[in-house]
DNA sequence: GACATAGTGCAATCCGGTTGCATTTTCGGA
DNA sequence: TCCGAAAATGCAACCGGATTGCACTATGTC
């Protein structure tokens, strides 16, 4: 059983139409295992049209196979929804890596309560914590880096 | 003495050269007294040209006037820092209204903790609530609607 | 006032994302 | 298994925000 296979199942259970398309996108992004810009994704999947891409991860994600992360940049991410998580995308803070562009989430946190100005009503929360992942912190100790991280370039080299 | 004249004197407390594109810049962003994006700015600032408002909006947040809010559609908007917590910028969570696409600081609140994974280093957060405002929230009481406001096409309106 | 430097305007370009439309794929029913 | 309606795809054009290169202008210093 292929992994081209896997995400076939998983399309047919979400009850959209299994394409060849679709298949291959979730297939990429599941197999990277972190979140995947639409750019990133295009890259990785030239044999697909882009606005196939674009509308490929629409579909995956209102099925509730995906959610989108916007990163520092303001470019959604997008990731694999566990099965058992599949209705309740986008409640969880998530970890940007400034340095390698790596993003993961953090599920096992709750976001947390805000007050908001009397009369308000909150829809959803977007929360994005942002620095350096263990491997790159580790390495720059080593190396002794002072720039300023918060500027720096790479922060949205992975696209 | 002037809202421009004022924003002169800020400029040169931050340190940088006070230009005229700076100084409108500024003011209307103070003026406003809420964030606004580049587009928006730009259709407040005929009389400047788009790229020298982009520049100007780079020095001023390097210069720790400004500091900018990533909006849901990824935009920027930039809103003046007060002149007690210059040093800190983003520190705060932010409100964002979807119906009429208004912003608000909400400075009075700090940034949740938040744990990341073990070797992690945090330089920063972003953390964005959205939904509705009193106003709008009043208003769409009234008149029953049932749209899906995370997706609505309004919550970009106003750029 | 003159000079070096930094900022500005303008045109071109880039890039992510959307739209319209003709063609192909999918899938349920004959 | 074949057929037709509906949905998905590829391609081209388009859109808006953002960046870049370069000639020109404003700014601050001597
Ligand atoms: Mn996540
Ligand atoms: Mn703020
Ligand atoms: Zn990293
Ligand atoms: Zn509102």
């Amino acid at each position: 059983m292929t992994k081209g296979t896997q995400a076939v199942d998983l399309l047919d259970d979400a009850g959209i139409r299994p394409t060849k398309a679709r298949a291959l996108v979730l297939a990429a992004i599941m197999e990277a295992g972190r979140p995947l810009s639409h750019p990133a994704l295009a890259a990785l999947l030239p044999e697909l049209d882009r606005v196939t891409v674009f509308r490929s991860l629409k579909a995956l994600k209102a099925s509730g196979l995906l959610h989108g992360i916007q990163g520092l940049d303001g470019l959604l991410r997008y990731v694999a929804n566990p099965a058992s998580r599949k209705g309740c995308p986008g409640k969880h803070p998530h970890f940007l890596c400034l340095e390698c562009g790596a993003m993961t989430c953090l599920p096992e946190q709750r976001m947390p309560h805000v007050r908001v100005p009397e009369g308000s009503e909150v829809v959803g929360k977007q929360f994005l914590v942002y620095g350096l992942c263990p491997l790159c912190s580790a390495k720059n100790q080593k190396s002794g880096n002072p720039a300023d991280l918060a500027t720096r370039k790479s922060a949205s080299a992975e696209k």
